[in-house]
DNA sequence: ACCGTGGTTAGCTTTC
DNA sequence: GAAAGCTAACCACGGT
């Protein structure tokens, strides 16, 4: 089986070849589709342990104190450009003028 | 600085720490935020990796030919139980046949 | 066909009713069904309707110089309580001093 | 005020003209602001509305002993061009039977 | 090349 | 307090 309108696996088979042959020069479509899913689910595995490690750490801070949401807060605040951070925040005080929000 | 209405940092301080003695304890909840935040930085920084490797993985199936939504889709059946399968799509079928999708 | 498991329906007719009063009755689940699901068909082309007028109004905002994003920022506070708003500036104010973050 | 980079309000002022002149040829920024905030919150709210009338549907649905995942799926279904619907699930059953899932 | 769209993911809310 | 559903932001893709 291939994937779908590629042309690989070509019908014509003007010269013969085993099956053998075309399942080790791969061919094998079957594998390839099989061996990147087993792929993207041990991956999605390790994605979602580090995202538990992730969430442990905020429990930490909670259970310290702290507020998840401000805590976002500041992560999203510190993962911006400096310059960027400044610009929005200028345009933010802008549009809060304008609008009369002390 | 503490998170907010924990009865850590004691100032009575009955008995006299010095500075260096509080931080190592730990005492000094900024370094605790400090410290979160940048785990959670790393640990993030990580779980962006491993994304954009799932990612690729997607990219190469995709250029032999096989189609994403499909292959998420296959992904999602593999991710159940199988038994909650088989009963989810009983469930399905009965609904279908309720309404006479063919 | 039922929902699940719930004994209406009864197909027993001791005493013989026209299909008629059973469906004004209504006894009949797959009546409902079709009837929920519709009714919700139509509530959600009603709901994107309005999704579309939404993004209709940031297009001409967009259009007049205004930027979407720092439009969301704005709406968010507006939609606050005060009190929460000023609670939850404060919070932030505090942990960006913690931080030493200007 | 204007949104950002846009050539209106003119500093020149070559040809005085009157606030309430400006404010009524519009140019007042301010106001196009504010308006189209309020609308977007008023048409926020109706969205609102409606997606708690659909969500009443669903509670209704499961009261009557539907499965509110497996009537998701249904719409889904529903909502789907019938031949794209086909062409979807024939690859679906392709990888399938390539993967040797029942 | 950019806009608009759809799909995915993260975050917030509510329920059990 | 954990889990699920809903909403909003993000991102990558296809069309123009």
């Amino acid at each position: 089986m291939s994937g779908f309108g590629d042309n690989s696996g070509d019908t014509e088979d003007t010269f013969a070849v085993s099956d053998e042959q075309m399942r080790l020069a791969d061919g094998n479509a079957d594998e390839i589709l099989r061996e990147g899913l087993e792929r993207i689910e041990r991956l999605t595995e390790e994605k979602k342990g580090v995202a538990d490690d992730i969430k442990d750490v905020f429990s930490e801070l909670k259970a310290k104190g702290f507020d998840t949401k401000t805590l976002r807060q500041i992560l999203r605040l510190r993962a911006m450009n400096p310059d960027d951070r400044k610009e929005q925040d200028m345009l933010l005080e802008t549009y809060k003028a304008s609008l009369g929000m002390e």
